[in-house]
RNA sequence: GGCCUCGUCGUCUAACGGUUAGGACGUUUGCUUUUCAAGCAAAGAACGCGGGUUCGACUCCCGCCGAGGUCACCA
């Protein structure tokens, strides 16, 4: 039997990340069962759908690279009439009856007749799971005989398009049995059942808005990539059992066991995903990072990348969490690739002298040493590494941070930077001896 | 409150009757071209509590406590 599971999400809000979650397990089951995955909007509430969150889901998912096949109609909203047929059908076989006036008017709301037994289904993540469902007493399954409720719809669609599994948030464990008594009303079969355990804050609440970050679009507009957001969803509250953590989707799919699947709520650690997606961004070949760091920079920041942006691809590569850190990181930990240095702004005496561990005047003196070794560096070869060659032993002799120190500040005129080896490398011999003249001028005149 | 579900380091998790309870993130400390980042090395950190069952329980059973979900003419 082919496995076909359901992403059904209802287009009342921005894609959450937690939904997000939801659609990737029933994609990574379906996937590793050869199955497929359908996606369909649950849009019996007219009053609040939006179009564009049916778009934004749309899009995330493309993003996220889940694959699905679009239920026909996509739309409960286009498929009212057999959710008509069905409620006649529960009506005349005495399973369902019209009861009260509806609130807003426009006849009578249908209950569904409880017929108050017990109901257990097996979940392939907590086993056997036993209701009583006399507490629910008649529930309302439809607002009036032409417009049907989410638990009628849910079951029509599930039925009417084969679904086998049914994977859900925990949230949803309770409303199963109102469908399976529907279902068993209208003589389908049971598909499986799998509730995954919800995402949760850190105060273990359940994650809202409060809590920061909740949409997709949020994680990436901050600059995260795909590959991660993916790994660490699919590894929040499932693990393929060793000791790697960094898997593609496709070998996720290969590894993927929903029985597995961790029983407990699981709290959303901001701090490990940024890991991965570090980790995911240092993977990356610098081509291919100045690409999509570019793309990143224009569809999100909707901003022009500066014109060093090709020289501080490394720099910001082994920095940058996110590419939104590394968009910062070009202003400030770059920023010494800019012509003209903070702006032609004189830096600091003091930030000159901080960290050296010695006065201005041997600060002064060590520069000027400095200036004299970097002249004999041919420019040909002005390399990171014949710099260190140059002035490294003077360094050692000297006591290193009293010279790197405002060497590292004079090249970069910032607290913290790269090395500055690195940063005269970078800046090439004519921009480092200016620079470096520039802050021996500074210091004589005190 | 009723019903349902869950309970291993701060967090995500592995092991599931016999292990020094493993890994990762974070934290702390070292090392490296004495800033920052990265990298490397190390440290500290957990079986909620109480009873059973058993030669032996994190692992099985019961109770308690704690946590989450759900109780709509929303989905």
């Amino acid at each position: 039997m082919k496995v076909i599971t359901r992403f059904p999400p209802s287009p009342t809000g921005k894609f959450h990340i937690g939904s997000a979650r939801t659609a990737l397990f029933n994609y990574l089951f379906a996937q590793h069962h050869g199955g497929t995955m359908f996606l369909r909007f649950e849009d019996t509430d007219a009053e609040r759908n939006k179009i564009e969150h049916e778009h934004d889901i749309i899009d995330g998912l493309h993003w996220l690279g889940i694959s699905y096949t679009e239920s026909i109609p996509l739309r409960q909203s286009e498929r009212l009439d057999v959710y008509r047929s069905y409620l006649h059908q529960l009506i005349e076989s005495g399973a369902a009856y019209e009861a009260e006036p509806a609130e807003n008017g426009g006849g009578n709301v249908v209950r569904f007749k409880n017929p108050n037994v017990k109901i257990t289904f097996s979940d392939l993540i907590r086993g056997e799971v036993s209701f009583d469902t006399a507490e629910l007493k008649d529930f309302i399954i439809a607002r009036n005989t032409g417009s049907p409720l989410y638990h009628l719809a849910v079951v029509a669609d599930d039925h009417d398009s084969g679904i086998t599994h049914v994977i859900r948030g925990e949230d949803h464990i309770s409303n199963t049995q109102r469908q399976i008594l529907i279902i068993e009303a209208l003589g389908f079969s049971r598909p499986v059942y799998a509730h995954i355990p919800l995402i949760l804050a850190p105060d273990r609440s359940k994650l809202s808005k409060r809590h920061g970050a909740i949409s997709l679009n949020e994680y990436r507009a901050e600059g995260f990539v795909a590959e991660a957001l993916v790994n660490y969803l699919a590894l929040l509250g499932w693990n393929p059992g060793g000791e790697r953590e960094l898997f593609s989707l496709a070998e996720l799919v290969r590894a993927f066991d929903i029985t597995q699947v961790q029983k407990s709520g699981a709290i959303f650690d901001l701090q490990k995903l940024r890991w991965f997606n570090h980790s995911y961004l240092k993977k990356l070949d610098a081509e291919e990072y100045e690409a999509r760091f570019a793309e990143y920079i224009k569809t999100e920041k909707k901003a022009a990348p500066p014109a060093y942006l090709s020289q501080a691809i490394r720099i910001v590569q082994e920095r940058g969490e996110t590419f939104g850190h590394a968009f910062e990181l070009l202003h400030t930990d770059c920023a010494f690739l800019e012509d003209n240095l903070n702006g032609g702004a004189p830096i600091p005496i003091p930030l000159l002298t901080k960290g050296a561990k010695a006065d201005a005047l041997t600060v002064l003196a060590h520069l000027k040493k400095v200036l004299v070794l970097l002249s004999g560096v041919d420019e040909k070869s002005f390399t990171t590494d014949a710099i260190k060659d140059a002035v490294f032993p003077y360094a050692t002799g000297e006591g290193r941070a009293s010279v790197l120190w405002p060497l590292r500040v004079a090249l970069s005129g910032k607290e913290k930077s790269p090395d500055p080896f690195t940063l005269a490398g970078y800046l090439g011999k004519e921009r480092t001896l200016s620079r470096v003249s520039n802050a021996i001028e500074m210091l004589s005149r005190v």
